[in-house]
DNA sequence: CCTGAATATCGTGATAATCATATATAACTA
DNA sequence: TAGTTATATATGATTATCACGATATTCAGG
């Protein structure tokens, strides 16, 4: 007997895990758990266009992660959980342990470690 | 100056959220983590056809985040990394606290959380 | 070797995500 | 009010993902 039961909550979990599936989007909440930024300054770390910032920010938005806040003309930005650090650091463990398979990428997890 | 360096690394982190990307893949990993199932018993759990169990297998399998044991003619699948179970159980709290927005998503938490 | 059971892969059409360009809003400032 | 800066949204082209059905593969028994 199957449960037929697609589960809506999977559904719901899927779309977070959805929102972190982008490179610039991973790269914007690091920055953010850092500390809160202006749209301006994320261009800029981020070294792309403003439309894509405020682009991935939206869907950021719309997942209620990342919580804008108006100063003026400027907008910063916040992440609205500091668990998402939690998350990131344990997702970088997994990472680490089994998922590095190619010699570039373990390259590339080396030079990461390096710098922080 | 902008850090035009898109980090290949990040690209990775999101190739890995992205394999948790999706209600059925979700659903697969929450089973395996009580214990290592065939693709059958997958099947029967989930309600859903084979070929699409194997497919969302392969995804997982291709991401190293499932392991494949076969026993004759039938294979288990095993979660390579415990820490997987720590990740979703964090993905769960930030959900709990922030992101359950709309009634329906509240009373399916609602309905999980009285389930375990 | 042939068959049947368990699993994997392929091909296809529909849907969604992404990037880039252009345009729009909103708030300051002169 | 006009101009300017910061941010947001609309839109179209491209590419990726998905579900589904059909076909392959693998292995055990006879």
């Amino acid at each position: 007997m199957a449960e037929s039961h697609p589960g809506q909550l999977q559904v719901f979990k899927a779309e977070f895990f959805k929102a972190l599936a982008h490179p610039l989007r991973i790269r914007i909440l690091e920055l953010l758990l850092e500390d809160e930024q202006s749209v301006q300054e994320l261009q800029r770390s981020l070294g792309a266009e403003q439309p894509i910032v405020s682009q991935q920010l939206a869907i950021l938005r719309a997942k209620n992660i990342v919580e804008p806040r108006k100063h003026g003309t400027t907008v910063r930005y916040a992440v609205r959980d500091r668990a998402l650090g939690e998350l990131l650091s344990v997702a970088r463990k997994i990472f680490n342990n089994h998922l590095a398979g190619t010699q570039t990428m373990l390259r590339e997890l080396a030079r990461e470690s390096r710098r922080r």
